[in-house]
DNA sequence: ATGAAAGCGCTAACAC
DNA sequence: GTGTTAGCGCTTTCAT
């Protein structure tokens, strides 16, 4: 900047405002000043203009990952919301620090924030810190999370409406004529909890008794599918029908069922959770639960941008819809 | 920092030097400042620190989107690459900036360095962009790029070898009995450029004469397969093997052949690219060409940090390898 | 072992 | 309109 201001024969203060188009300056020095800096390659270092504003226009998106057990970064997931997010904070101007942190190790996602990189933290999935992320909030770090609604929540969530993606799923089957309908998931985790609501809601509605033998944890791990199935055979329950708390999961419970001579979805009709890309390819084609991506990373980006606004927003749940395809049979 | 230096009853300067672990400083000193500090919830701010250090711990990620008509951040392969590259960087202490340009302006890579946010760039893809990544290396830029390597090339590349990966898996369907191999992908795009010379090469190794008719261009979008196959119909050619340049296209093609009672592999044999997680779960399992992701982050990130370092790498291509499942029979 | 002071690159009063 | 000056939060000589 100091060599800019020689070579145009003015002062810093000059560059300075000719570069931020203060109106207080010259037509003709604005445009000296402009070329200059063209020609040079120069351009504000923002480091030192937010050290001086004190602003900052950094977002950190922090994606835990799993050391043990559960959902890693490999599911295709996190790429939609990350694109999603990429795109939102793009268009707001903001920039976009991703870091992945040890699900086990929480405490983490605030550092971007209490060492000034960024003014916010977006962080995908709640996983099992509730009260972590509670404390977090109560000492003022602006953190948005995607996941679930719980009780005594301080922080802000916003999230699919996982209760209503259960029931469509759970009903959709149900209306394809299915009566024992098989749950695969993880209720340890808040989300999944949701669905399995959600499931349990639908059979309700259609007095279908709720069978605990049909309920199957399984995580969202590689082999997660297999486990489950393996499980579901050894408590020797039949079942017609299939509800899947992700498509990678369904796709291959679907594959093991294959190998099983079950015909889906003759025998058993199956539906999935995510809508990921694939689930299109597969075959059978899923019929399966879209969370609405795009909007999801807006809604997150607006909702950290105005906590950090002190307008804080409820926490909210975005529409979830199901996308029928032919694994579940035609109804 | 000022606050912490009065609660403690000392200078600034003590505290900045109890903080980094300074030898200089009296143990007890040292133990009151830094517990002062975890109280407080202080962290040294890092802007400021870089701004005096003139250093910076931060490395730009950009991954080009495509506006119109090629490969987006939903391929899966994306989100490997960011998660290896998530990991190398937090690995080596750094911190990884994402940003998604549009690929006809990729003017923007370099913005995240010469604003001063970044000390280096990573970049997925070069694209057709060959003249002005040479542009932005002339100037200083410290740049790394995963892709193909080419002619007069000034910029450091990783990559893959797509030219090895093309051979393996043309070869593969050579030697399960195929002569009539049909090759789909762009070949505009540097990394299929190669795959293709490696689908030549293993056509000649064979002596089987290289047939313009069944090279069909399929970009990586969403229905590139359709229109792929649409293609390769109209032009009335027969064949009984297929090479596709990634696991999408390869997949979305089967589903087509599918649709048409074509059977895979009986009637065509089909080979994909990319290894992506669901080429396992797909029915049936594709055979594809892994490229190894996990090294592929840590070369990128080791190649830019040496370069930063003064110490540029030559461009360097990594193993691929063959995954055989029974998309494409059994050999 | 600790403090005072200067300065990283920038901006915003406040002068003129 | 433009320059001078102070200071954002930090580190590091240079004194003491």
């Amino acid at each position: 900047m100091a060599d800019i201001a020689r070579l145009a024969g003015v002062s810093t203060s000059t560059v300075s405002r000719a570069l931020s188009g203060s109106k207080l300056v010259n037509e003709e020095t604005r445009q000296r000043v402009a070329d200059l800096a063209r020609s040079l390659n120069y351009t504000i270092n923002i480091g030192a203009q937010n050290l001086r504003l004190k602003q900052n226009r950094t977002i950190a998106v922090v994606v835990p990952y799993d050391a043990a057990t559960r959902q890693h970064l490999s599911d295709p997931f996190f790429l939609s919301m990350l694109g999603s997010l990429a795109d939102a904070l793009t268009d707001r101007g903001f920039d976009m620090l991703l870091s992945r942190v040890d699900s086990e190790q929480l405490d983490s996602v605030s550092q971007p924030f209490d060492t000034g990189r960024a003014i916010g933290v977006i962080l995908i999935g709640q996983w099992r810190h509730h009260d972590q992320l509670n404390k977090i909030t109560a000492r003022g770090v602006p953190i948005v999370v995607w996941g679930a609604q719980l009780e005594r929540q301080m922080y802000v969530t916003i999230g699919s409406d996982n209760v209503a993606g259960g029931f469509l799923a759970t009903e959709h089957l149900i209306n394809n004529g299915r009566k024992k309908i098989a749950f695969f998931g993880d209720v340890q985790l808040p989300e999944v909890a949701s669905r399995h609501e959600g499931y349990r809601k639908a059979l309700a509605a259609h007095q279908i008794p709720y069978d605990e033998q049909l309920v199957v944890p399984a995580s969202f791990l590689e082999n997660g599918g297999r486990i489950a199935m393996a499980e579901l055979a050894s408590r020797k329950v039949n079942y017609d029908g299939l509800f899947c708390c992700s498509d990678l999961l369904a796709m291959s419970a679907i594959n093991i069922m294959r190998a099983d001579k079950k015909r889906v979805p003759e025998d058993v009709a199956v539906v999935g959770y995510d809508d990921i890309e694939l689930a299109r390819y597969f075959h059978p084609p899923l019929t399966t639960v879209r969370q609405p991506m795009q909007v999801a990373g807006l809604a997150l980006v607006d909702a950290l941008l105005n906590l950090i606004d002190q307008k804080p927003e409820a926490p909210h749940l975005l529409p979830t819809e199901l996308i029928c395809r032919s694994s579940s049979g035609n109804k």
